[in-house]
DNA sequence: GTGTCTGCAAAGTCTTTGCACCATA
DNA sequence: TATGGTGCAAAGACTTTGCAGACAC
């Protein structure tokens, strides 16, 4: 454990005085909120998360981060339609890639990671494909299906 | 193709009748103006064009015609991650089935409809089969590619 | 005539920006 | 010490809501 909780991997400090940047604390603080968790945090998530770390840190410097990191490659910025955006961080997203189901209804996220084998070959075809057509640099991909969950399903 | 341009086809006013909503003019407006793009059309690009053809229309009607057609059905609301919604008749999107190449540098939007066999094989196998482990029932879904398009690749 | 729809203006969310002070390298 | 970073407050962008008058059925 130790090493693990509250100690940033070496890597994110180099990473960013690489860019030009500086490790803040902050910084450190939003890292390790993102790097604790599988799900799809929104800029608000993040800042109630690193909020209870480090209770000076503010809502500005969340999204400061947020789009700093996605900016270096480090984070994806999802849209799922709910008006906020959400943010995974790419080392864990290939720790465990997934997709989403969306309720219509109640907005619940259900993430899978069936279909992996298929979808990535598919995917795998799809992408040297669009990028050789259009001259496009894939970078990243969404796969969303949209519907009404079981529990809204029910409530009719 | 008769009757294609200007006149609305006599299904939406019974659509609306049938869910005890009316058919008005603004509403047949929008719907003219959706009708006659296979673009991904924000609120405001809806706006702009109803505008041309009913100018005291008001912003605030298109966002209410497209949230109702969204909740009938018959409408598509995408999340581009550009910060507003996205719309596109579901009639359409069935004529023309395809998917989105997003520049992350200039948000240009490329759609394409190739691969569409290899997709839809996936897809159909995956609906099928997620439906059925979450009992979820899907009704609609997004494949979309981020990345950097050909021209922002070469400023640099 | 009744209940829905409309447009305006105001309010609500989420996100970005300006600025003075602070901290990292 | 020199930049870059931070937090606060204010502004911005998109969307929703309240309300009185207008309109479809």
């Amino acid at each position: 454990m130790q090493g693990g909780r509250g100690k940033i991997r070496p890597g994110w400090g180099g990473k960013f005085r690489g860019c030009g940047y500086r490790m803040t604390l902050p910084r450190q603080v939003i890292l390790d909120v993102l790097q604790k968790t599988y799900k799809h945090l929104s800029a608000e998530d993040v800042y109630m998360e690193a909020h209870k770390i480090s209770p000076q840190l503010g809502l500005t410097t969340v999204y400061r981060t947020l789009e700093l990191l996605t900016d270096m490659g480090e984070l994806n910025k999802f849209a799922f339609g709910d008006g906020r955006a959400r943010y995974e961080l790419i080392e864990i997203s290939k720790e465990a890639h997934h997709h989403h189901l969306i309720c219509t209804e109640c907005k619940k996220i259900i993430d899978y990671s069936d279909f992996a084998d298929e979808e990535l070959e598919f995917l795998e075809r799809a992408e040297k494909g669009l990028s050789k057509m259009y001259n496009f640099e894939i970078s990243n991909h969404i796969i969303q299906f949209y519907g009404i969950c079981e529990k809204c399903n029910k409530k009719k």
